[in-house]
DNA sequence: CAGCATCCAAAAGGATACTG
DNA sequence: CAGTATCCTTTTGGATGCTG
């Protein structure tokens, strides 16, 4: 993730938090099928481990891009879904694949 | 910088590399002003050094985002400036400004 | 002036094992 | 099932000094 000086450049701050952590974009990526358990979303990511889908999905929590949802079953089940605002992040991947599809990779 | 993951998605690869480096945003914003030759733009660019800069510097460029140019003056004179895809950047920004604008800092 | 080489400190990433 | 805790390895960042 992009750390303090990058976070200075207020509002861009949280967006560049987001794109800018290793796992954000696969996790939202993923998201974007539908709600998915924990577990699910871990074998449905290439070798990303408990820890790092653990901090991915507490970061987007926090802010505001994705929901936690504890239904009490036993064992406890817990599904992950994109709020409004992490579904309409899509305005800004699109840019960026505009921009890069406009430029094409390499020079 | 996201890495390996994150850069599987194509052809949003190229972005994140961009976006996700620590320096991306602060030098190209500041080269938004205009071109600048390498002292200034350490000067210009707070807390960074000789080294961020120059690997910044360097990816930039790899990226056509930069151009680089030496005058044979002596000592040499290096100019960096943004190439037409680095200034067209500015779609990706807005639209990351707009969505930041739209949900706020915080939910 | 514009860097590169080196070295060190700090942070991130990942593997594993354990728990409610 | 869905994590947390721990430990360890790797990567990054920054400081400094040297050079054409």
């Amino acid at each position: 993730m992009p750390t303090n000086a990058a976070r200075e450049l207020n509002p861009l701050c949280e967006v560049l938090q987001i794109v800018g952590a290793k796992w954000g974009f696969p996790v939202i990526a993923e998201l974007y099928k539908g709600p998915q358990r924990f577990n699910k979303l871990q074998r449905a990511i290439r070798n990303i481990n408990k820890q790092s889908l653990t901090d991915t999905l507490r970061l987007l929590e926090q802010n505001g891009v994705v929901r936690r949802e504890v239904f009490p079953t036993v064992p406890v089940t817990v599904e992950y879904s994109l709020t409004e605002k992490g579904r309409d992040f899509h305005t800004v991947i699109e840019a960026m694949n505009l921009w890069a599809a406009k430029w094409g990779i390499r020079h």
